[in-house]
DNA sequence: AACACCTGCAACCGCCTCTCA
DNA sequence: ATGAGAGGCGGTTGCAGGTGT
């Protein structure tokens, strides 16, 4: 188009804002409001272009910017909105109550990037830099490589996990498509398959974290994040990183900590997020259709499902009815829901639907090699359930279960291994 | 004390998208 | 449908202050 820059003429004035300009620039924002940045100016008796005001009333007059230090839970925001989101800072800084998406950026380029480098991870992809990711010294494992590696683990389990809970969901909106429990203050964070999702994002994949958030308002009918699950966790990795690297590794070798990595956490990639913003219970949708994935993926990660960086195919109902359905889902499923969904498991329609365990124990067991540890979640949740009334009839059902278990794990190894690989994830 | 180098951050630049005539 | 104006975004730069030699 050939446009002509904001500031071509001659005479104004660029750099450092003065105190002066600074109040000008204030006192006519406060009286007027900024109207047209280009006007402004001139109006404000400035010498300066629209733009610069622009600048400098969003990244530092503004009256609701925090400056200062980064929070650790501001960090790990940031780690985890740019896994998601890469170098979308706008998108990032809506996360993040009172930041800029200047300060963001600069946080990140002269912090996070580097500390990320250092711990053996490509800040740009999140992914290992070490192709070998089995290398050792001298017979030891090497710390970054297991890091890396459990990262790439994470990863192909939020595939799978976020394909098996698109699944599950389907299934659950089929069993009780008027089921709509108690939704309390769990949310949801996810990402969608990405078909209409920024191009700027290196990733195009899925990721999503079952999360059990102490934000979950725990009920006698929230079956979900009851228990503690271990599962492997880049953050924790880096929250072990960071306080071994504070205390200058002193402890290595702890129960817990190896090499300074904590091996098991109860969160995943998305666990944490600010205040007022969106506690992460998760699941995603990316099973069925990317579209509504995403779009629900921008309204509960905060974003608009209609702004500019994702606009959706899908209708506005389509999206209230996935979001209904999962929360209840997720929420307030209980034992005759799940009881309903077993059932149609075993049906012919759906002999293809995974049934919902607690997967994220089976999976790490099984990425453990404890497979043999699979506790029959079903019926422990049987036993819980036993303790307020519910049936407790096991064996024959449990060998059955045991079989669809089997089944669900060869589906999610086929899972993993046709995820794409260039997740950007991490 | 002087200099070089490093770091952090405010500000700028150029491109992109949206809106509207 | 098209083009211009305006705002917004992300990459980059430049400078001030800190640190090391």
């Amino acid at each position: 188009m050939g446009r002509s820059p904001c500031c071509e003429k001659v005479g104004l004035k660029k750099g450092p804002w003065t105190p002066e300009e600074d109040h000008k620039l204030l006192a006519f924002i406060e009286k007027h409001g900024h109207g047209s940045w280009r006007a402004l100016p001139a109006k404000a008796g400035l010498q300066r272009c629209g733009k610069s005001c622009r600048l400098r009333w969003t990244n530092y007059l503004r009256p609701d910017i925090k400056r200062g230090k980064f929070s650790l839970q501001e960090e790990h925001t940031i780690i985890q909105l740019h896994a998601l989101l890469g170098n979308r800072w706008s998108a990032i800084a809506t996360h993040l109550p009172k930041r800029t998406d200047n300060e963001i950026k600069n946080y990140w380029n002269t912090h996070l990037k580097k500390r990320l480098a250092n711990m053996g991870i490509d800040p740009v992809t999140h992914k290992s830099k070490s192709d070998n990711l089995c290398s050792s010294v001298d017979g030891r494992p090497n710390n970054d490589a297991n890091l890396s590696h459990m990262a790439q683990w994470e990863s192909a389990r939020l595939e799978a996990e976020a394909r098996l809970a698109g699944e599950a969901i389907k299934l659950q909106h089929l069993s009780n498509p008027l089921q709509h429990h108690q939704v309390s203050n769990a949310h949801v964070g996810m990402t969608g398959l990405g078909s209409s999702t920024s191009a700027t994002s290196s990733s195009s994949t899925t990721s999503i974290a079952l999360y059990n958030n102490s934000n979950i308002n725990h009920t006698n009918n929230n079956k979900f994040g009851a228990a503690r699950l271990p599962c492997l966790d880049v953050l924790k990795a880096w929250q072990g990183f960071r306080s071994t690297t504070k205390s200058e590794m002193t402890t290595k070798g702890g129960g817990g900590v190896h090499g300074g990595v904590v091996l098991e956490s109860p969160t995943s990639t998305l666990a944490t997020f600010p205040e007022n913003s969106l506690p992460i219970a998760a699941f995603g949708l990316a099973g069925e259709n990317p579209n509504i994935a995403t779009a629900v993926n921008m309204e509960l990660i905060g974003g608009n499902s209609s702004n500019s960086e994702g606009r959706m195919d899908c209708g506005e109902e389509d999206l209230i009815g996935y979001k209904e359905s999962m929360e209840a889902m997720l929420i307030g499923m209980d034992e005759s829901a799940w009881t309903s969904a077993v059932e149609s498991v075993k049906s012919e329609e759906h002999e293809n639907v995974v049934p919902m365990t607690n997967f994220i124990d089976g999976f790490t067991d099984l990425l453990l090699g404890n497979s043999t540890a699979n506790h029959h979640h079903r019926y422990e949740r049987n036993n819980s359930s036993d303790q307020s009334g519910g049936n407790s009839d096991h064996s024959d059902e449990c060998d059955e279960f045991d079989q669809e278990k089997k089944n669900y794990w060869n589906t999610i190894l086929n899972l993993v291994n046709c995820s794409p690989s260039d997740s950007g994830v991490f």
